[in-house]
RNA sequence: GACCCGUUGGUGAAGUGGUUUAACACGCCACCCUCUCAAGGUGGUAUUCGUGGGUUCGAAACCCAUACGGGUUACCA
């Protein structure tokens, strides 16, 4: 009986060669020196910050280079599987505008790409090629290590201080006869397939990382398994090789927790003479714990989760700097150059990444945002409020719908001038800034004057009401009229002259404008009163005044 | 325990032997402007480069130790 029997045995169904593979996925035709980069989330969760870092720079490592983006599903792992996870990815992906050149969703319903299957589940036979290449030439073997010797074998090595895992005598079934293979397999003994790995513990390589430099490990000499008993699927490395050769991956961008496998990619790679792809390992995304540092969390930390960003409404291009920014530092300098260019414009390096982890700065984010939503118009504002409020806001979105004009007003107030007002960071605050415009929403509401007598106040509204306000009057005239009055009923309307004498007068100015203020808007803190006033309308001005009076 | 990686301010960081008593941005503070808020303007804050030793005329940068932090050590990715 011969290694060709034991494979037969193992994978009767696998007739097709490696070579017939390699024809099937020629290598790419792109121009010299594009970038084929890859996605590929396993489907076991919600999108976290760090893999939307991990595409941002797929994709424009992708697109720098005119090359390819494209997504691959990694489900090997089918206890893990989380309902809907991919989807979610599909929607991050859509509403970030990132969408990939190559995929598959609905189980190859919608499929696009010539290097499929994107599900690793559907590629099964593809692995099992490779397998039962390695399986014939000895490079492989089924082991048949229980869990419990596995778990015995690992305390025996902790507590002889060794290295732990499925190496040279520890791996019982490595050189097991053939013969004695097959029968335990006839005999229905459950196997996992490892590797027979021909490295050197003591020998050391160096490997080249893009983002770290150079990098040096002592060789794999691990048996890793590469195909699970479970469902015949291989391991991530196994699969890693597998599909990101045969899919002509060019750079690998992944987490820095994968800089420990290395070895292990690099001795795959090496057993079949493919060329392994550049890699840049990407800096964890970190938090800050009271003192202490550590990996940013999707259950301790909402904004680990992508969800959080489309919850409090932050434009996505404003998470994608905030991103970038994260990517490489030069990146805020480039984007004050070119203001209006796309992100994919910016020339990513990925050694001026850094290698160890990163804070993400929500502060920071806020402030890019900020000043984004301050540079748009009035209808982006607009059309932006009311997509975020269709899904988390359906009140205030009916309202947006019935005042379109009215709202796109109230979102220009001091934006068309040079330096534009900077108070919406993003789209849910909105509301909580700009309520009080809406009668809708007006009509409950409560005054507070503070430390204004009541009488005063009545006396000094009808006054201006009757007396000083005038609809049509410009800005100038309209200031001029609230000083006027000030004049008339002892408050200062100079403010310099207010804080030389302040005995002198029953308040100032801002007093006087305090007052109007609270009864239009029930606020003491709003943006530019006439401006308020001018889009509320004689109408509303005078109801609200009544409502007061 | 083993193997890797990292360590510049509150945050992201620039920086690869001398123009660095460490850029820039965010934050924070103060003042100015001002009808409040926001914005804007001006100024300020803070790292002496984890620590110790060495190399050098000269080090944040090179070397060696050491401490600390992180990652990996699954038939999870």
């Amino acid at each position: 009986m011969s290694r060709e029997d034991l494979a037969n045995l193992i994978f009767p169904n696998i007739t097709k060669t490696i070579a017939d593979l390699e024809e099937c996925y020629a290598p790419r035709n792109l121009k010299e020196g594009a970038m084929v980069t890859r996605y590929a989330p396993s489907p076991t969760g919600f999108m976290h910050i760090g893999n939307f870092l991990a595409v941002v720079i797929d994709y424009v490592m992708a697109k720098n280079s005119q090359g390819i983006f494209y997504l691959r599903n990694e489900d090997t792992d089918q206890a893990r599987e989380v309902d809907g996870a991919i989807e979610y990815i599909r929607h991050v992906l859509e509403n970030y505008h990132m969408e990939p050149d190559e995929y598959e969703y609905l189980d190859s319903q919608e499929t696009k790409g010539n290097y499929g299957p994107y599900i690793q589940s559907e590629r099964k036979e593809i692995y099992q090629t490779f397998i039962k290449h390695l399986l014939i030439e000895g490079k492989a073997y089924p082991c048949f290590l229980t869990q419990e010797e596995m778990d015995s074998i690992r305390k025996s090595q902790a507590r002889d201080k060794r290295r732990i895992g499925i190496y040279g005598r520890f791996a019982k079934y490595r050189d097991l006869p053939v013969e004695e293979a097959i029968q335990k397999i006839q005999a229905g003994e459950k196997y996992t397939i490892r590797l027979k790995s021909s490295g050197d513990f003591n020998r050391k390589f160096k490997f080249n990382d893009l983002a770290n430099g150079e990098l040096e490990f002592p060789e794999n000499d691990l048996d890793i398994p590469i195909m699970k008993s479970s469902n015949g699927l291989p391991t991530y490395h196994f699969a890693h090789l597998v599909d990101d050769h045969l899919m002509r991956t060019t750079h690998v961008v992944r987490g820095q927790e994968w800089i420990s496998s290395i070895p292990i990619h690099y001795e795959l790679f090496k057993t079949f003479g493919f060329k392994m792809p550049k890699y840049v390992h990407i800096p964890l995304i970190l938090k800050k714990d009271g003192e202490k540092v550590r990996k940013i969390s999707k259950r301790y930390d909402p904004e680990a989760k992508m969800s959080y960003y489309e919850e409090k409404g932050y434009p996505y291009q404003a998470v994608i700097e905030a991103i970038m920014t994260i990517a490489n530092s030069n990146y805020e300098a480039w984007r004050e150059g070119h203001p209006d260019a796309d992100f994919t414009e910016f020339n990513f390096s990925p050694k001026k990444m850094s290698s160890s982890g990163a804070l993400f700065d929500l502060d920071k984010l806020d402030n890019i945002s900020k000043n984004y939503i301050s540079h748009l118009t009035k209808e982006e504002v607009y059309e932006g409020v009311l997509a975020w409020s269709q899904t988390y806001d359906k009140e205030f979105y009916e309202i947006l719908k019935k005042y379109p004009e009215y709202s796109m007003q109230i979102y220009n107030i001091e934006r068309e001038q040079k330096k534009p007002r900077k108070d919406y960071v993003y789209y849910s605050e909105i509301k909580e800034k700009t309520w009080y415009m809406y009668d809708e929403y007006f009509k409950d509401s409560t005054y507070d004057f503070f430390e204004y007598p009541e009488e005063e106040v009545r006396f000094m509204l009808k006054t201006y009401y009757q007396e000083y306000y005038q609809e049509s009057d410009s800005e100038e005239e309209w200031f001029n009229q609230i000083k006027k009055m000030c004049d008339q009923l002892g408050y200062a309307s100079n403010m310099k002259e207010y804080k030389e004498n302040p005995t002198k007068y029953k308040g100032s100015i801002v007093d006087v404008t305090n007052i109007i203020r609270i009864a239009l808007t029930t606020l003491s803190m709003t943006p530019n009163l006439y401006d308020i006033m001018k889009i509320l309308g004689p109408e509303r001005v005078m109801n609200r005044f009544q409502k007061f009076l």
